[in-house]
DNA sequence: AGCACGCCGACT
DNA sequence: GTCGGCGTGCTC
C-alpha cells in the first residue's frame, strides 16, 4: 500500500501490510512505519495496492493505529488538488492537516545490551565511552540529547557507533502517543449495598461517625438512587465532594471499607453547554436578504453578501446554518484569526450549545485532537473555526461560510501549503455539492470582481441593524495642523477636542494605529546611527514597557541602549509611532481617561484578549488604542469615536493590495463607530487630505472604490485579471541569493515568456533570519493559459537551477496567488 | 525536512 | 588523532 507521510517529498511511499492486518486497513487509518534509517513516523495510508515495488524492498508497517479513517477519501483527494495548486508536496499539506496530537513523534533513546555485563567486560572503553556506560547503569535510557549534553559534545554519533559495535548498547525508539483523553474520578455506591435495604442499615452503622455521613447524604443529594438506581452507575465526579467543604480522608475511608467505589470515565474538554436560544428573529431586511441568498444558492454555488458593517450579518448566518443542520447536513463556519473571540463564539453556542465545534490556534493539541474526533464520530455537525478547519474530516459539507472573506489571514503564508482557506473552501464545497456563502462589508476585489461577472451569485445589506447609523467623518490635516502648531503630539487638536467631548459624554473611544511598540526606530541625533537587527535587514523597534529594541521579524531583542554604539553620544531619539507612544501620550493628555492597549504585546497570554474585550464591553476602559485587531468583528454600543492614525504609511505600502487593504482596514475600524441608535464619529489623520481614496472611506463610497480600483488592475494587469505566482529565493550568501534569482529568471522568461516574468528584485527586507531574498513575480492571464503547464515549467526550471552546484544551497520558494 | 556519511581544517 | 562544519545524497 501507498502511505502518505509528513515530509516535504513529493511522493508517497510504498509499504508491505502485514498478513494479519491486509483485511483491516483501510485508506484514511493511520499507520506507524520506519523511515530512513532511525526515524519514525506516523503516515496515513493513500492507496491500497497490492504491486511489489521493482527496485527496492519494500519495508513492512510497524503498527496500525485506527480501526476507522481519521481522514475520508474525499479529504485525499483535496490534499492532493492543493499540492498541485500550491506547489508543494503531499507531506507539507499532510502535516499542516492533521493536528499535531494525531501525529506521534519518535525519539531515539540509548540503553545499554541486555547481554552487556559492563563490570565483568574484557573490552576497553575510552573514558566518553565510560562514562557514558555508568550513566546508562544508572539510567534506563538516555537520548540523544541528554548524551550530548552529558559528554559536552555536539557530534556523539562515533560514540554510540564504537558501543553499538562493541554490543555495549542498543538503540531504540520510543514512540509517544501524544493524544490523552480527559479523565475524570468518580465515585458510586458500591452496586450489591442497593439490593435488600443495606443501605438503610447502612446509615445506621454511619449515625456515630457524622463525617462519613455527610459524604453519603452528599452523595444521594446528587444521585437520587432510592427513586432512580439506575444513575448509580454514572456515580458522582470526586472533586464535588472536596469543593463541599466534606472530608476527603472520610471519603477514603468509604472507598476502602467498599461503601464507595471508584472508577474512571473519559470526559470531554470542553464541558457542556445548553441551548439557550432557539429562535432567531429576522428582521425584515434581514429575511429578505436570506431569502436572495437562498434564491440565489438555486443557480450559484458561491454567493457574496455585501452587508456594511453593523447590519447584522451573524444573524443571517445562524438561521441559514440551522436551515442546513435541520436539512440534515454538516456546517462550516470559517473566520478570520484575530476575529475569533468570545463575543461571536459565545453568542452561537447559546443557539447550537453542544453540537457545535469550535476549532482554533488557541486550542491545545489535545482539544483540536477532540474537535476532530467530535466531527469524524458526528458529535459536531456544525464547527466554527480559523483557516485550519477545513482541513477537518468532514463528510457531508451543506453550507461553508467565509465571514470576513476579504481577511488576508485566510492566506498561510509560512510553512507550505501556502494556501487561502477561503478559496479551498470553495473547492471543498464543490467536491461536496455543498454552498458557499461569502461574507464581508468591504468585499476582496476578487469576489468582488467575480460577483459582477456573474460568477458568484451577490446579495446586499445596506441599512444597519437597529436603528444605528453610518459614522459621520472628519479628517485631520496634520500638515496645517504641525505648522500652526495645533497638534499635541501625534494628536491633531481636532481628535483631541472629539475625545474631550466623548469622554464627557462618558462615551468610550477606539484609536487605531497598524504599528505595535513605542518607535519603528531609534537613531542617533549626533551621527544618524540607526539600530538594526543582526538578522534582518530591518531597524530595530522600541519597546518602551520593557526597555528593549526588538525585531519584528526574528524576535531579537536587546536591551535599550544608553548611548549611541556608533558615535557614544547619550542623545538617541525616537523616530515615528506606535500603539505603546500613542497609549503614554493619551495618558498625558487625558489624565482622567482609564487607558488600555491592544496589540500582540498585550495579548500574548491566552485569555487577555478576552479580558481587554470584557473589560471595554463593560466601561472599565475609556480609550482603546490598538492594531487591527481592534478593527474586527467587535461589537461595542457605547464606542463613538474611532480615531485612525497614519493612514499615509498604510497607503504608501509598495504592493498592489494597499489601498484596497487600508480601504478594508479604515472600513472596518470605523464601523467600530457609532452603534444602536448613536450617530458616531471618525477622525482620520493625514497628511495629504486630497486623496481621493480618503473621500471613498469617507462617502462609504465601496462601489466608487471598487471602480477606481478595479480599472488600476486592469491597467497594469493585476489580479484579478491576472494570477499571481511569487517566487522567492533564500540564501545565507547574499550574492549567490542574486546570481540564482538571475538564473531562474532568465530561465523562466525562456520557458514561459518574457513578458510574464518580473524581476528580479531585491524586496524591500532583504534579509530575513540571516536569508537572503530576492524575489520573482510571475503574472498570468486569466484565459488561454494552462495553469498546470506553467506550474510544472516553473518546477523544472527550479530543478534545473538547483543543478548547478553553486546555487544548490539555495531555496526557491513559490507562492501561488499571494496576498 | 532530517539524517548519515565523507571530506577538510583546527586544536588538545 | 578527534571534533565540528559543511556539502551531498537518500528516504519506500
Amino acid at each position: 500500500m501507498d502511505v502518505m507521510l509528513p515530509v516535504p517529498i513529493p511522493k508517497m511511499f510504498t509499504y508491505r501490510v502485514p498478513y494479519e492486518l491486509n483485511e483491516i486497513v483501510q485508506v484514511g487509518c493511520r499507520v506507524i512505519v520506519q523511515f530512513g534509517s532511525r526515524k519514525i513516523l506516523t503516515g496515513v495510508i493513500g492507496r491500497i495496492h497490492e504491486i511489489p515495488p521493482e527496485k527496492y524492498e519494500a519495508k513492512t508497517i510497524l503498527e496500525l493505529l485506527d480501526e476507522e479513517p481519521v481522514i475520508h477519501k474525499l479529504q485525499i483527494t483535496l490534499f492532493q488538488w492543493m499540492a498541485d495548486y500550491y506547489m508543494c508536496t503531499l507531506g507539507e499539506v499532510l502535516n499542516i492537516a492533521l493536528p499535531s496530537g494525531l501525529k506521534l513523534s519518535s525519539e531515539s533513546r540509548i540503553q545499554l545490551h541486555p547481554h552487556f555485563d559492563y563490570y565483568g567486560s574484557s573490552l576497553e572503553f575510552s573514558d566518553k565511552e565510560t562514562l557514558l556506560l555508568e550513566t546508562l547503569l544508572k539510567n534506563d535510557s538516555l537520548s540523544y540529547s541528554e548524551i550530548s549534553k552529558l559528554l559536552h559534545q555536539k557530534t556523539i554519533y562515533t560514540i554510540i557507533k564504537s558501543l553499538v559495535y562493541k554490543e555495549a548498547v542498543i538503540i531504540f525508539e520510543e514512540v509517544k502517543e501524544k493524544y490523552k483523553p480527559k479523565k475524570e474520578t468518580r465515585v458510586r455506591i458500591a452496586p450489591h449495598l442497593l439490593i435488600d435495604h443495606q443501605l438503610e442499615a447502612l446509615f445506621d452503622l454511619l449515625a456515630s461517625k457524622p463525617k462519613q455521613e455527610a459524604i453519603l447524604l452528599h452523595y444521594l443529594q446528587h444521585v437520587p438512587v432510592f427513586n432512580q438506581p439506575e444513575l448509580n452507575r454514572q456515580g458522582l465526579a470526586k472533586n464535588t465532594f472536596g469543593n463541599g467543604g466534606l472530608s476527603e480522608s472520610s471519603l477514603k475511608t468509604l472507598v476502602k471499607n467498599g461503601v464507595f467505589e471508584e472508577f474512571e470515565i473519559i470526559i470531554s474538554r470542553f464541558g457542556s453547554y445548553d441551548q439557550q436560544l432557539t429562535d432567531i428573529t429576522l428582521t425584515a431586511e434581514q429575511e429578505k436578504a436570506k431569502a436572495n441568498i437562498l434564491e440565489s444558492f438555486k443557480t450559484k454555488d458561491t454567493t457574496l453578501l455585501h452587508g456594511i458593517t453593523g447590519s447584522g450579518k451573524t444573524e443571517i448566518y445562524i438561521s441559514l446554518i440551522q436551515d442546513a443542520l435541520e436539512g440534515g447536513s454538516q456546517v462550516l463556519y470559517l473566520l478570520p484569526e484575530i476575529a475569533l473571540t468570545t463575543q461571536i463564539v459565545t453568542r452561537l453556542r447559546k443557539v447550537f450549545g453542544d453540537q457545535m465545534g469550535v476549532y482554533h490556534s488557541r486550542f491545545s493539541d489535545n482539544e483540536r485532537v477532540e474537535v476532530w474526533k467530535g466531527v469524524l464520530n458526528g458529535k459536531y455537525q456544525f464547527v466554527v473555526g480559523v483557516r485550519s478547519s477545513i482541513f477537518l474530516p468532514f463528510d457531508n459539507l451543506g453550507l461553508i461560510i467565509v465571514d470576513e472573506e476579504h481577511e488576508s489571514s485566510y492566506k498561510q503564508y509560512d510553512p507550505a501549503p501556502r494556501y487561502s482557506a477561503r478559496d479551498v473552501a470553495i473547492v471543498i464545497a464543490a467536491h461536496h455539492h455543498a454552498k458557499v456563502l461569502l461574507g464581508s462589508a468591504t468585499p476582496s476585489m476578487e469576489s468582488q470582481y467575480q460577483a459582477r461577472q456573474g460568477k458568484y451569485g451577490l446579495v446586499k445589506l445596506t441599512s444597519r441593524y437597529g436603528m444605528a447609523v453610518l459614522p459621520e467623518f472628519a479628517v485631520a490635516d496634520m500638515i496645517r495642523e504641525r505648522n500652526k502648531k495645533l497638534s499635541k503630539g501625534e494628536f491633531s487638536s481636532l481628535l483631541i477636542e472629539a475625545i474631550n467631548e466623548a469622554l464627557d459624554n462618558k462615551e468610550q473611544v477606539i484609536i487605531f494605529q497598524n504599528r505595535r511598540g513605542y518607535s519603528p526606530y531609534i537613531t542617533c541625533h549626533e551621527c544618524g546611527w540607526i539600530p538594526k537587527c543582526t538578522n534582518c535587514a530591518v531597524s530595530l523597534t522600541y519597546h518602551q514597557y520593557r526597555a528593549e529594541l526588538r525585531c519584528h521579524y526574528c524576535g531579537y531583542k536587546e536591551p535599550m541602549p544608553t548611548t549611541c554604539e556608533a558615535c557614544g553620544s547619550t542623545h538617541l531619539k525616537t523616530i515615528g509611532f506606535g500603539t505603546e507612544k500613542l497609549e503614554e501620550e493619551i495618558a498625558l493628555l487625558f489624565p482622567q481617561a482609564k487607558v488600555q492597549r491592544m496589540d500582540l504585546d498585550t495579548t500574548r497570554r491566552k485569555n487577555s484578549y478576552d479580558t481587554i474585550i470584557k473589560d471595554f464591553e463593560q466601561g472599565h476602559i475609556d480609550i482603546l488604542v490598538g492594531t487591527q485587531m481592534v478593527s474586527k468583528g467587535l461589537d461595542f454600543d457605547n464606542v463613538s469615536l474611532v480615531g485612525i492614525f497614519d493612514i499615509d504609511r498604510m497607503l504608501h505600502f509598495p504592493d498592489f493590495r494597499s489601498f484596497e487593504r487600508t480601504f478594508q482596514l479604515s472600513t472596518q475600524v470605523s464601523g467600530r463607530a457609532g452603534r444602536r441608535g448613536k450617530k458616531g464619529k471618525v477622525v482620520i489623520q493625514t497628511r495629504n487630505t486630497s486623496q481621493r481614496i480618503l473621500h471613498q472611506i469617507i462617502s462609504n463610497g465601496y462601489q466608487d472604490f471598487y471602480e477606481t480600483e478595479i480599472n488600476e488592475r486592469k491597467a497594469h494587469l493585476y489580479p484579478p485579471f491576472t494570477r499571481i505566482i511569487g517566487v522567492t529565493i533564500k540564501n545565507k550568501d547574499p550574492k549567490t541569493a542574486k546570481i540564482t534569482a538571475m538564473k531562474m529568471g532568465n530561465l523562466v522568461r525562456e520557458k514561459i515568456g518574457t513578458n510574464r516574468v518580473l524581476g528580479p528584485e531585491e524586496p524591500i527586507i532583504s534579509k530575513i533570519r540571516n536569508e537572503y531574498l530576492m524575489e520573482l513575480v510571475v503574472k498570468l492571464e486569466r484565459s488561454q493559459i494552462n495553469l498546470g503547464k506553467v506550474k510544472s515549467l516553473l518546477y523544472e526550471s527550479m530543478l534545473e537551477v538547483l543543478q548547478e552546484k553553486e546555487l544548490r544551497s539555495s531555496k526557491i520558494i513559490f507562492d501561488v496567488d499571494p496576498y
